[in-house]
RNA sequence: GCGGAUAUGGUGUAGUGGUAACAUAGGAGGUUUCCAACCUCUUGUCGCGGGUUCGACUCCCGCUAUCCGCACCA
């Protein structure tokens, strides 16, 4: 692990100013604590990292994409249990003004603090007036409960709803997932993917990008069928040993494919989208050096995984985890399910049909029904149970105690022969989910490179072509004789391209634009001298290497 | 949320109870045959609010933001 260098990330973040990619916001205001503008160059670089996201997973070829509202009904995060999840219940020395969490202070009161509601936290506090951890006194102020979301009214007046602004996007594929398996014509797996903004009412973000109150996030949720055995080809990465911090193994170096088969990754689909991330991070250029998995400790744990991995880069704050790939079984569907009553499920189809005999009795309604009234229920369910050989009347002994006389006109013959060809069932899901900002940070950070030249500092933004905010630089050499025309039109073929940006630069020596260039990690400059006014060829400078050469304009 | 430090052009820094300097960057022009060269001109600054004072960028208080610990979060 390299030292902190907070020189280098003071002056990386100058340049990230400087040059529009990474702004306070705003600032003209006094700015906004854990709110960050992506400006001119960091707009663009932002996009660019997104849509090379979603190409990633589209390319699966079994993936969708959708867009969810940030504004969130009550009962949704309700449902998920984020309401209960996202909550801190705090109380306030009195004497001393220190706010502590009513379950750490509670800790040596109760085996499990965490797990009591409000009240019952109150009343323990109470009891066992614990002294304040700051000054010792006892003296507790009512305990509030403080939720991480930001909350909202949707709607005016009384007809306003409560509810919040989204935490991550997840929730959002969860409810979609009727449209989703109806798109999908009804198969798994299928996952569909979002891009979008996140909200954390966080009580103190720190560390610039790292901990935001608004932020990028992109989530992949894949929805899968627990009795299929997954099976993933991991020969790709046959060759890439990486390194994994296991729960119970500890730090180790080896393949994906091997992690799986030793079942330090428990899940093979989880291990499957481990590797896609590698190989995402690697896309959007973080050095794979600098890049490791850590699993969970199970206390640890989200409440509702199995297995659940981070991928944490390495980069001026120490490792920071970037995305977290968890298996999260069947609980969120399951949730959803519970609250609303609606189906979300998928069906499957059983090798051979299930035959199922019934040879017994039941209840004949029109005569059991008023005979037996309120215990008619119960009486059905008793005789149901009854075997085929048994004679009527027949004494009952209900559940509840009861004795009843069931008589012959009471049932009848229950034959049936029954086909039961599949089964309803919850589909599990495997959620790899990104912090976009987290990873757009450490891109910056992996890239900025500040080389000496000539004594001088001099800084390139080593960025991958995929993520580049700006493709092409054009310059003429000087603007005269033509050349500067010549330049102006190249860079407007080039905007008019899809998907290409170009900047168009003249001021200065030709050194100072490459220079410009470089510090916002423009990949190719496009330079017109005297030459290309006779033969229509320009020089194509790469960043990386500094080297040039000639190329006709059509060919750009 | 607590404790400590800090806040001056776009960026990085000086400095003073009498409204500010240096470097760099930016713009216009000149010069230059390809990697922050040079010349001329030029743009632009004391975080916000209150107080003390004849006068506050400077001293005091509050707020906001940033950085470092602790706590919190994953």
């Amino acid at each position: 692990m390299t030292e902190p260098d907070t020189s280098r990330l003071e002056r990386l973040s100058g340049v990230l100013k400087r040059r529009g990619i990474l702004l306070p916001a705003f600032e003209i205001h006094g700015g906004a604590k854990g709110l960050y503008d992506f400006g001119p160059v960091g707009g663009r670089l932002r996009n660019r990292v997104n849509q090379t996201w979603i190409n990633h997973w589209l390319s699966l070829g079994n993936i969708v994409e959708i867009s969810c509202p940030t504004v969130t009904p009550y009962a949704v995060l309700e449902a998920s249990g984020h309401v209960g999840e996202f909550s801190d219940f705090m109380t306030i020395c009195n004497s001393c003004e220190e706010a502590s969490r009513a379950d750490t202070l509670l800790e040596s009161y109760h085996p499990n603090p965490d797990s009591l509601t409000k009240a019952e936290l109150q009343s323990l506090l109470d009891q066992s007036q614990p002294p304040c951890p700051a000054c010792q006194a006892v003296d507790w102020s009512e305990i509030t409960a403080q939720n991480l979301m930001f909350n909202t009214t949707i709607g005016a007046g009384a007809s306003g709803r409560p509810g919040f602004l989204r935490p991550e996007t997840a929730q959002g594929m969860f409810t979609s997932f009727p449209a989703l398996y109806r798109h999908n014509r009804e198969r798994l797996p299928f996952g569909a993917i979002q891009v979008g903004k996140g909200y954390r009412n966080e009580i103190s973000p720190r560390q610039g990008m790292i901990r935001l109150r608004e932020f990028n996030m992109a989530e992949l949720e894949y929805f899968i069928n627990p009795h299929v055995e997954p099976s993933h080809d991991f020969s790709p990465w046959q060759d890439s040993k990486v390194s994994l911090i296991a729960d119970r193994e500890g730090e180790v170096e080896m393949s994906f494919k091997e992690a799986v088969e030793s079942n330090i990754i428990r899940h093979a689909t989880v291990g499957y989208f481990m590797a896609k991330t590698y190989d995402f991070l690697e896309k959007v250029g973080i050095d794979t050096q600098r890049i490791r998995f850590r699993q969970h400790e199970s206390d640890e744990m989200a409440h509702y995984a199995t297995d659940c991995w981070d991928a944490e880069i390495h980069g001026s704050y120490g490792w920071v985890e970037c995305v977290g790939i968890a298996h999260r079984g069947c609980y969120d569907l399951e949730s959803h399910e519970k609250a609303t009553g609606k189906s979300l499920r998928a069906r499957r189809e059983f090798s051979e049909p299930q035959i199922i005999e019934t040879d017994g009795w039941t209840i004949l309604g029109a005569k059991a029904g008023p005979a037996f009234r309120a215990l008619a229920g119960a009486v059905k369910t008793a005789v149901e149970l009854l075997p085929a050989e048994t004679s009527f009347p027949h004494q009952l002994t209900l559940p509840s105690g009861e004795v009843v006389t069931v008589e012959e006109e009471h049932v009848k013959r229950d034959q049936r022969t029954e086909s039961v060809t599949g089964e309803w069932y919850i589909p599990h899901v495997v959620e790899p989910a990104f912090g976009i900002d987290r990873i757009i940070w450490h891109i910056l950070d992996h890239a900025y490179d500040e080389e000496g030249k000539d004594g001088e500092e001099y800084t390139i933004m080593h960025l991958s072509t995929h993520v580049a905010p700006v493709d092409f630089c054009v310059f003429p050499l000087f603007e005269k004789d033509g050349m500067g025309e010549l330049a102006q039109s190249i860079h407007a073929v080039l905007c008019s391209k899809p998907n290409v940006v170009s900047m168009y630069d003249s001021s200065g020596s030709i050194g100072r634009r490459y220079a410009r260039a470089d510090e916002i990690g423009v990949p190719k400059c496009v330079t017109v001298d005297h030459q290309s006014l006779e033969d229509q060829t320009v020089t194509v400078r790469d960043r990386d290497s500094g080297e040039q050469h000639r190329v006709h304009i059509d060919a750009l």
